[in-house]
DNA sequence: AAATCCGTGATGGTTACGTCA
DNA sequence: GTTGACGTAACCATCACGGAT
């Protein structure tokens, strides 16, 4: 069975900054070819086998509402716009050191240990843990899917590493390293069946930085998984699929609250520069009201000096400034100022009128020359 | 060793959307 | 064709754990 995973709209760019190169996602189906053996080697036990043809019947199975996974909704477009650069990403050189690993929504290696997506002979990942028993049946008969063991194994991975206060199941090294794997959730969900004192206090589980390396270049893939993909992603990780679906959540509000940070830094230096600049024209407003009052004849002087649309009020360095000079508008009435700059990246541009539009006068402002006036009586 | 900060996994509520009766 | 119930998934605010300082 093909792994052929439609990823809905790609259209909509989420993360703009995070825009990379599509061809380089393609090779992240590649490298991941060394065997990592990290910690004791459990095998998964023989009872998963049941599991996993419920896994694999879940997948197969229509369901029963809604299973047009990616046409139902409109919020979750999996977004093809972020796309990973492998040439230089410190992630993929993490990954590098990374199993054999496959995304599963990319067409295997040809040595990949992925070689078929869900029912697929031979697997990423040796599963070293058994997952937990089910809170969700459904979620869980996926989650619990994780390959049998398969001789194809590649790897073991560094997985859940929990800590569990009573019994330490999950520790971790001085160099942050598992060294005691077992099914994160499941001690959780012991704790629970156990009724213990542990059953108030949430568990911690800590992804291992294979995992979580890897689900971020999966992010970086789609930041957003249709159920397929999570269930592909999670039985790879073996993790449960409500697992990586948090994880998604969670890695997309933080990107979102990170770039919220960047675009109010950035709206706060337009919001800074359009300050000064608002205080520069009104001191030369002030300045010309100065000279006006100064010397009644202003008009007289030279115009190469100064030239003010007497309608418009609007002012210029000389007479034959053009479009490309920079120019003010400014209503003698109200004070307002508009500037006039033929650079597109403009604050005062970018905002419009933010002191209100240009009166109505009789001169005749061609459109694409506004300071070449023609008086009504000549 | 205790306090604090910070990163992050997890939870519950809300909302939007699709399907079905 | 419309409507309400229901299921599903995303988003959001928040909690809480645990490592780092």
């Amino acid at each position: 069975m093909e792994l052929g995973l439609s990823l809905g709209d790609s259209s909509r760019p989420l993360l703009g900054f995070m825009e990379k190169p599509r061809e380089a996602s393609n090779q992240l189906g590649l490298g991941f070819n060394t065997t990592l053996s990290i910690g004791p080697i459990i095998t998964r036990q023989k009872d998963q086998q049941h599991e996993q043809e419920e896994y694999e019947e879940e997948e197969t199975k229509p369901k029963s509402n809604n299973n047009n996974i990616n046409t139902r909704r409109t919020r979750d477009p999996n977004d093809l716009s972020s796309k990973p650069n492998n040439n230089n990403n410190p992630v993929l050189h993490q990954l590098d050191l990374l199993p054999q690993l496959s995304f599963p929504w990319h067409p295997p290696s040809e040595n990949g240990s992925f070689s078929s997506e869900l029912g697929g002979s031979s697997r990423g990942l040796d599963v070293n843990a058994q997952p937990p028993p089910a809170e969700d049946e459904a979620e869980e008969a996926a989650a619990l899917s994780s390959s049998p063991n398969s001789a194809a194994s590649s790897f073991q991975m560094d997985l859940c590493i929990y800590n569990n206060r009573g019994g330490s199941f999950y520790k971790r090294d001085s160099e942050g390293e598992a060294y005691d794997q077992r099914a994160s959730s499941r001690a959780s969900d012991e704790d629970e069946n156990n009724g213990g004192d542990a059953s108030n206090t949430r568990k911690k589980l800590r992804l291992s930085k294979e995992q979580s390396a890897f689900l971020e270049e999966s992010f970086k893939e789609h930041n957003t998984l249709n159920p397929k993909q999570k269930l592909a992603l999670a039985k790879q990780l073996n993790l449960r699929p409500r697992q990586v679906e948090v994880w998604f959540q969670n890695r997309r509000a933080r990107t979102k609250l990170k770039q919220t940070e960047v675009d109010c830094e950035y709206l706060k230096r337009c919001c800074e520069t359009l300050t000064e600049e608002n205080r520069r024209l009104h001191k030369e407003l002030q300045e010309l009201r100065a000279l006006k009052t100064s010397n009644p004849f202003y008009m007289q002087l030279p115009a190469t000096t100064l030239t003010m649309c007497p309608s418009c009020e609007r002012v210029a360095t000389n007479s034959t400034s053009t479009s490309s000079s920079p120019s003010a508008t400014i209503n003698a009435n109200t004070g307002a100022i508009k500037t006039s700059n033929n650079n597109n990246d403009s604050p005062s541009k970018a905002i419009g009128f933010p002191f209100g539009k240009p009166r109505f006068h009789p001169f005749v402002h061609t459109s694409q020359q506004p300071h070449q006036h023609q008086s009504p009586a000549s």
